[in-house]
DNA sequence: TGCCAGGCCCTCTTTAGGGCCTT
């Protein structure tokens, strides 16, 4: 798989429209198959903490308000992943504040998304269910550290990532698995999952 | 204080509803 950069965001919400800002933001660079470098940093977007979400997270005002300003950590994450594709577990979440944040910054998404948790519905059907933590458990990954914490969160995504990675090549027999291939599995449905891989998987089996 | 989302997927579907997943 080409180099991708796997990132995570905490946040005070769900939703940025509805004035939810990212606390923190992750960024893991993967390359042939390992973890080859990180940024990680807690940001000020000049807001407060919700209650529920220091005890989710950890992350509290005072932390927050003591973080460099989300334009500055922004700006360093945007030029840190530079146009690797970005993967995120539930990716359509981690999207919305990416674009948002870098649109508070005047910059644009150069790059698509991949979703970790598409991924693995399609690979890992089978899965009690596709939460992070479960699939982490399933696969018998390393717990990196504590939930909802971004880095390890966004390291726990790229092993899980690698793991998918992995199975696809030993299922179908591929020597690599291109980003192209993964994009192209996310919009498969899990029972046409040898289909894509026969389609845009070609070239690059034993 | 409590509330707010949205893309994807499945099915008791497609002129819809509800669960999953992220914080």
């Amino acid at each position: 798989m080409e180099a991708v950069a796997v990132i995570d965001f905490e946040t005070t919400g769900m939703s940025p429209g509805y004035g939810a800002r990212a606390t923190e933001i992750a960024a893991i660079i993967v390359r042939d198959g390992q973890i080859i470098d990180r940024y990680q940093s807690l940001m000020n977007a000049g807001v407060s903490v919700p209650w529920f979400i220091t005890q989710l997270t950890g992350i509290t005002t005072a932390m927050v308000r003591q973080a460099p300003s989300a334009r500055q950590v922004m700006g360093e994450v945007a030029d840190f992943v530079g146009d690797y594709p970005l993967v995120a577990h539930n990716a359509s979440f981690d999207k919305k504040f990416w674009d948002a944040e870098l649109a508070g910054i005047g910059h644009a998404r150069q790059q698509d998304f991949i979703c970790s948790m598409l991924l693995a519905r399609r690979i890992l059907p089978q899965a009690p269910n596709h939460k992070l933590g479960t699939l982490v458990d399933y696969a018998k990954l390393p717990v990196t550290g504590r939930y909802h914490r971004a880095e390890a969160d966004a390291e726990m995504t790229a092993h899980l990532t690698l793991y998918l990675e992995r199975e696809l090549r030993r299922r179908f027999g591929l020597d690599a698995v291109s980003c192209q291939l993964l994009t192209q599995i996310q919009k498969t449905p899990a029972s046409r999952l040898g289909d894509c891989v026969g389609r845009y998987g070609s070239g690059t089996t034993k």
